[in-house]
RNA sequence: GGGCGAUUAGCUCAGUUGGUAGAGCGUUCGCUUGACGUGCGAAAGGCCACAGGUUCAAAUCCUGUAUCGCCCACCA
């Protein structure tokens, strides 16, 4: 008997030298597994963010896709899992921000552009190096040879000519539109990247004319000159749309303007508003419905402009109460409600208050029409017009693409439903640069500036590039393809895996990513990214509670690992971890799957040790010919259910076998047979033990790959030298 | 305001097409039994949130109610 086997199982012993083994066994990569001509099976890991160190939810999320992965790779598929990083933009800088100002009390700006990118690229180098580590100790089999980063040259030269086809077809335009704007960060944010959080603050009636409106921020009303009531309200029927009205206001008289619009809830106060235009989304809505004036009255910093008279400069949150009293000394304030609650906009990257605002940034155009060349989308002929949204809608909608679980694309299409344009320009430094570049005509002055779009730079003098940055979901959007050769689409990456055939990831970045691949690879490709979405939850701890550093309950996947090893961590992330489900995860049960693999070690200690006179050629009696027949019907259900995703259900089932079925039934069995059983009884029964164990470890072997390829490595007779591509069982001849 | 999910043993949760309720942990009792005490054998513990309905049969399907959670939405 192999001497590892006389101590109790220990994850640290084997888990580095196996993953070596592995590596060095080139069979992570898909050159190596399956044939020419065969099946083939495609997957990108979704790139973790470069912001630190991986987290449980990480952890499921590799657990769940190496499991499909060594399952497909034993299955005889050509099998292809890329990996890579992500370079999350604003998450990465604000934390490297952050740090800094936190040690040197320096910001962005004291560094400059330059060498503040130097620190962040650091940081990112650092994290990037944290990641890669911590992914090999989950023992995901990632083909390392094709590693990618979001913004390293591949992508960002596939970014710039995505870029630049948008802009060419008229679906990247540049427009001063109201955008989400952090005064704390100092950029826009898209609407994706906004938390609610709901606030209780005084709700005040002020007499504006004829009216009363209600606000809770009296300190943008310093420009309110046109006041909206709904078109059927029979209240203010006197009153016609353009009429005008002369009334004093917060700074004195002024005239305002009727305006009648449906936005209008009748039922809210007194059915009648003043808009905003500048500061607030919806009335920036009605304003270009009814092509209003719009003035800015609050700036990038937060301080009151002029148009405020004597509060100018000041910030809004000292403002308020000043103007509140103004009001009142005016006699202008009706009433007020102290108890109004209401939801206030923050940015979910850096806390900061948003403040609308109208900027001239880069946007996406998604309800614009544009044809498409080629096409291999179902439904879409080449050359066809349509547009970003009624592509997107449509791949899932046909069932081109399927996401599980099915609930989500109900969410999906509502979300397409409700969709805007999308603002990429970011105003941070972190980032692929907008690919646009401006020169101002010498000759002319005051005139527009001339522009250009392009994949570098032009050559001749005085052009200055855009500033900005795009939003990180613009590169990560290309991630299926841009990974496998894009833009050259000869690649044999790209020929032979794209589409990918799963996308595994949270169902918290539904819009934010997958939606975002399905427009590119739509729009630039006229295909689908992937065939499957399959969603997982999150993580939370044993009390449900979702992870985070202020509760102080992370859970760090390495200390588990450290503590428990990585297959019982895989298996506790992996069992009662349905599709779309949020799993609660308590160290009880990760221990319990710690007792499994040393329950497996002792388990391959007896078949071994009893079976090493067997005759494989041996007649199974009756009982162990049922026995086994029971065992291929497990198999076939395991296999099942992985085909459906169920990955859950298959560890699930694997384990119970193993544990109360072969352990406690079959070896149990045997012992007494090995000792009074005759001849014929007694090599069934080892053949039967041999038999099963070897295709238990198989089975196991996607959810569990450390403890049994060190097992396997011990048995002396096996169909292949490394269990990574051992055959998987096939059980469908055996049905009779 | 709209939508989705959850509610099952002391705790955390499974329960795949409806067929007399399961796991892990915890608790109690007994076992140094020739793979394993990280174990083995046994036991206690559940009107499956509530109210109706469909069915020979419901934790499972339908309707409603309650509580919790999540997502979406331009109510100033």
């Amino acid at each position: 008997m192999d001497e590892r086997l006389t101590k109790p199982y220990n994850p640290k012993e084997h888990e580095d030298t196996i993953y070596e083994t592995w590596q060095e066994s080139d069979f992570f990569m898909p050159e190596k597994t399956g044939t020419k001509d065969g099946p083939r099976f495609s997957i990108v890991l979704p790139p973790p963010n470069v912001t630190g160190t991986l987290h449980i939810g990480h952890a499921a999320m590799l657990a769940v896709e190496d499991s499909i992965v060594r399952y497909k790779r034993m299955s005889g598929y050509k099998t292809l899992w890329v990996p890579g990083t992500d370079h999350a933009a604003i998450a990465t800088q604000s934390r490297v921000e952050a740090d800094i100002y936190k040690k040197e009390k320096k910001t962005r700006h004291d560094l400059g552009r330059e060498l503040f990118l130097k620190r962040v690229e650091t940081f990112a180098k650092e994290s990037h190096d944290t990641i890669v580590n911590q992914i090999k100790k989950m023992g995901a089999s990632v083909d390392w040879s094709r590693e990618a980063f979001t913004l390293d040259e591949k992508r960002g030269r596939a970014v710039n000519i995505a870029f630049k086809k948008m802009y060419d077809d008229g679906l990247i335009y540049r427009g001063a539109r109201i955008v989400n704007w952090d005064p704390k960060l100092q950029t826009t944010v898209s609407d994706d990247e906004i938390e609610w959080r709901e606030e209780t603050s005084p709700f005040y009636y002020l007499k504006y004319g004829p009216f009363v409106i209600g606000t809770s921020r009296p300190e943008t009303k310093f420009g309110d000159k046109y006041v909206v009531m709904h078109p059927d309200d029979t209240r203010y029927s006197q009153y016609k749309d353009g009429q005008k009205i002369e009334l004093e206001w917060v700074n004195g008289p002024i005239t305002a303007t009727i305006v009648k619009d449906k936005a209008i809830d009748m039922a809210f106060g007194t059915g009648v508003m003043t808009i905003t235009p500048w500061h607030d989304a919806a009335d920036f809505e009605i304003a270009e419905r009814h092509k209003l004036d719009k003035e800015q009255i609050i700036d990038e910093r937060g301080l009151l402009l002029p148009v405020a008279g004597e509060f100018a400069g000041q910030h809004i949150k000292k403002a308020r109460p000043l103007i509140i009293e103004k009001l009142k000394a005016k006699g202008l304030l009706e009433k007020v409600d102290e108890k109004y609650i209401h939801n206030i906009a923050i940015n979910s990257r850096g806390e900061g208050v948003i403040e609308p605002q109208i900027k001239r940034q880069w946007f996406v155009a998604v309800d614009k029409e544009f044809s498409l060349p080629h096409s291999s989308i179902e439904g879409i002929a080449s050359g066809s017009t349509t547009t970003l949204k009624r592509l997107m809608r449509h791949v899932v909608e046909s069932g081109q693409i399927q996401i599980i679980p099915e609930r989500f694309e109900k969410i999906y299409f509502h979300w397409i439903d409700n969709l805007h344009d999308w603002c990429i320009s970011r105003q941070i430094w972190y980032g692929h640069r907008i690919p646009v570049w401006y020169r101002s005509k010498a000759d002319q002055p005051g005139a527009d500036q001339e522009i250009f779009v392009g994949i570098k730079q032009p050559d001749d003098n005085g052009w200055m590039q855009d500033s900005d940055t795009l939003d990180t979901w613009f590169s990560s959007g290309l991630w299926t393809f841009s990974t496998l050769g894009w833009p050259d689409e000869k690649k044999p990456d790209f020929k032979m895996f794209h589409p990918t055939d799963l996308l595994e990831t949270g169902y918290d970045i539904l819009f934010f990513w997958v939606a975002r691949m399905i427009l590119m690879t739509g729009y630039l490709l006229g295909d689908i990214p992937f065939k499957t979405v399959y969603l997982h939850g999150l993580v939370r701890d044993a009390k449900g509670r979702k992870m985070s550093k202020s509760l102080g309950n992370t859970i760090d996947p390495l200390h588990l690992i450290e503590k428990y090893g990585a297959d019982a961590t895989r298996m506790a992330l992996l069992v009662g971890a349905p599709p779309g489900n949020d799993i609660n995860l308590s160290e009880d049960k990760i221990r319990g799957y710690k007792h499994f693999a040393n329950k497996l070690w002792n388990i391959a200690r007896f078949v071994i040790t009893n079976t090493d006179d067997v005759d494989m050629n041996a007649e199974y009696t009756s009982d162990d010919k049922k026995m086994r027949d029971g065992f291929d019907e497990e198999i076939k259900n395991i296999t099942e259910n992985i085909e459906k995703y169920r990955i859950d259900f298959a560890a699930d089932t694997i384990y119970q076998y193993t544990w109360h079925a072969f352990a406690d039934t079959i070896i149990e069995e045997a012992k007494i047979t090995i000792k009074n059983g005759s001849i014929e009884e007694r090599a069934s029964r080892k053949k039967l033990l041999l038999s099963i164990f070897t295709d238990i470890l198989k089975l196991l072997h996607p959810f569990t790959p450390f403890v049994t390829e060190t097992i396997w490595s011990m048995l002396p007779k096996k169909d292949s030298e490394l269990l990574m591509v051992a055959p998987w069982p096939d059980v469908k001849e055996n049905k009779s």
